[in-house]
RNA sequence: GAUUUGGUAGCUCAGCUGGAUAGAGCAACUGCCUUCUAAGCAGUAGGUCACAGGUUCGAAUCCUGUCCAGGUCACCA
């Protein structure tokens, strides 16, 4: 579409300069001409009229007029101060040789290491890193397909008081009992002992709370509380035992999450580990404490006085000397720049987290640490229940993200087969395109909503194949695909022929792909490609339905519409894999 | 209280740097499969863009205030 306008916008302006010499428009404002009008391209004239004091109408005349003295526009009609362009078939050739290279290239180029999931190694991923990983994988694509070099990393937070939940939930109701001997997955393996734990736990608080402690305090009182805490104290001394029990844990549970990571094609190319990374962040505050940057209350503990910037006093180490969550990462974050010395570090985690990574910005900052302004977050919203409530593990809708995928490739299977098209596939085929089906509706229904805003989850309407869905995209794709395997025909490019509507409108937006996808990488918000693609998959099936492609009498044009198909899957196809949603073969 | 994000159709969401009569999908109702995959297409109905001011040719969009909802403001992660 840029080259296109951009003529435009050349001519409007020499005719500026030689009619209205004193007037400087700083730009022409283009946009796509309402559906209830006719024409392609619409200029706003108010802006430009208030500049040479005339009349909108009368002016958005005149330039119509010169326009029309270009090769690209054909007709115009003036309504109310807006100039609507009707536009010529070079112009159509033009835009359609634009749409026909799907090469995107800025002109800045970074590195840039994303950060994304990052689960806790003490129970299965839930939910929210659903969001989370669709979130990063597709913002990933898009700023790699732009031409960024963008190298994703996970972090594994292995260490501290969850885990140690676990293993002494372990420790009292394991019986030296094993994944492979309960034939469970590893990751609910070591959840199912954290739920054990949290149980206990909170039936021992009980009496506490009957006292008037608040149910934290409580908790923190009952002797099985105690026994994680030893753990973790006796871990960070690097007692033998505790450590190989932690290993073993881990383990187990990095052997379930990575079939997690492989089932929803979650990748990345390199493993952060918390426990590796939490010491050098004490000799981060030690140096910070030092240079003064850093000071200490009467207690003995560490703090950063962010008062001036409008934020608190945030501590960085205990008085007891051990390390918080923002001390690691401070020396993870000096780690990457070093491992990677990039341009932009980004970090995919939720929006509670806020605070805490603005803070993490001004400390960095202070210890004058250049890399701090290219810290970015890329915060998102929750995932919240039908009713709007929060997905919670142990009431009612399971949020366990396994449970999740299993519904919504279940319900994709259920689908197929009611549809009655599943009587010429085989059983193996019918489960490949359940998987697909359900894992694209899935990524699709997290991935269509503003980065930034909660989203209302409910698992039944994700999977609903109507409407606006990922399967709905997904069986454009498959049509397009379905023609092209009947065709041997050529494809061809000129127009030498009237265009329809349909074929109109489907060139148009292909056109938009480039800018869409600039925009999305500025943003850092796959949510507009999303929509991009499932409204050109709209309109390719009103072209679809619309009009006769291999049925076309005429080989030319018979030809064109098969071109206009091969950029709709071409772009189809990139699209759903710059998100991550699966290609069917078939539907 | 401070700060931050939101409030658009019954529900879920679009609406880009201000532009035409505010758009999709779901749910409801009506049509279209002897013709390229009907998981599709076409149509009907559904709105005080939370509220009140302001800026201007023009405001869902920008500014101010109010109300409502979520997040955060820990020696948790």
């Amino acid at each position: 579409m840029e080259p296109l306008i951009s003529l435009l916008k050349q001519s409007l302006s020499s005719y500026f300069k030689d009619s209205f010499p004193d007037a400087e428009p700083s730009d022409f404002v283009f946009q796509s001409t309402n559906k209830d009008h006719t024409g392609h391209l619409t200029l706003m004239v108010f802006p430009l009229a208030k500049l040479v004091k005339l009349n909108p109408d009368s002016l958005a005349g005149q330039l119509g007029e010169h326009l029309m003295n270009t090769e690209w526009v054909d007709n115009y009609e003036v309504i109310k101060g807006f100039l609507n362009l009707h536009l010529s078939k070079p112009a159509f050739q033009l835009v359609l040789t634009d749409a026909s290279d799907l090469e995107v290239k800025i002109d800045n180029t970074q590195k840039i290491v994303l950060e994304y999931c990052g689960p806790n190694t003490n129970k299965p991923i839930h939910i929210g890193h659903l969001r989370n990983m669709f979130l990063g994988y597709s913002v990933a694509g898009i700023l790699k397909e732009v031409g960024h070099d963008v190298h994703k990393v996970n972090i594994f937070n292995d260490r501290g008081i969850a885990i140690c939940k676990s293993m002494v939930g372990y420790l009292e109701y394991g019986k030296n009992t094993t994944p492979e001997s309960e034939g469970m997955k590893g990751d609910f393996f070591v959840g199912k002992f954290y739920i054990l734990f949290s149980q206990e736990c909170s039936l021992q608080a009980k009496p506490f709370i009957e006292q008037g402690l608040k149910k934290e305090d409580a908790e923190a009182q009952t002797p099985i509380f105690q026994k994680a805490n030893d753990l973790l104290l006796k871990w960070e001394a690097g007692d033998q035992a505790t450590i190989d029990l932690w290993n073993r844990m881990n383990n187990w549970f990095y052997s379930g999450v990575r079939q997690t990571y492989a089932r929803l094609g979650i990748d990345s190319e390199k493993d952060y580990y918390e426990s590796r990374e939490y010491k050098k962040g004490k000799e981060i505050v030690e140096i910070g404490y030092q240079s003064g940057v850093f000071q200490k209350d009467e207690t003995g503990a560490i703090y950063i006085d962010l008062t001036d910037k409008g934020l608190d006093k945030k501590f960085l180490q205990r008085s007891n000397g051990t390390s918080l969550y923002i001390t690691q990462d401070m020396a993870l974050v000096k780690q990457r720049f070093d491992d990677y010395h990039m341009d932009k570090m980004i970090y995919v985690v939720g929006d509670e987290q806020n605070y805490h990574f603005k803070v993490l910005k001004y400390i960095m900052e202070a210890m004058n640490e250049n890399f701090s302004k290219d810290i970015y977050h890329l915060s998102y919203g929750m995932v919240l229940g039908k009713d709007g409530s929060k997905f919670k593990s142990r009431e009612g809708t399971p949020a366990d993200a396994d449970l999740i995928v299993e519904a919504v490739v279940e319900e994709a299977k259920a689908q197929t087969l009611e549809s009655g098209k599943a009587e010429t596939l085989t059983e193996n085929e019918i489960n490949e395109i359940a998987e697909s089906v359900g894992l694209g509706a899935l990524k699709f229904a997290l991935l269509k909503v503003t980065a930034t805003k909660n989203i209302v989850f409910d698992p039944k309407e994700a999977v609903d194949l109507n409407g606006d869905t990922g399967s709905f995209i997904q069986y454009t794709y498959v049509r397009t695909k379905a023609l092209l395997a009947k065709w041997e025909g050529k494809f061809e490019s000129d127009i030498n022929f009237n265009l329809h509507k349909e074929e109109e409108q489907l060139i148009l937006h292909l056109a938009g792909f480039k800018s869409n996808i600039k925009r999305c990488a500025e943003a850092l918000d796959p949510a507009e490609l999303a929509l991009f693609t499932l409204h050109l998959a709209k309109i390719y099936n009103r072209f679809y339905t619309q009009l006769p492609i291999l049925k076309e009498d005429n080989l030319d044009i018979r030809g064109f519409r098969m071109k206009l198909t091969k950029l709709t899957y071409d772009l189809l196809g990139k699209s759903l894999t710059i998100l991550g949603v699966p290609l069917p073969h078939k539907m």
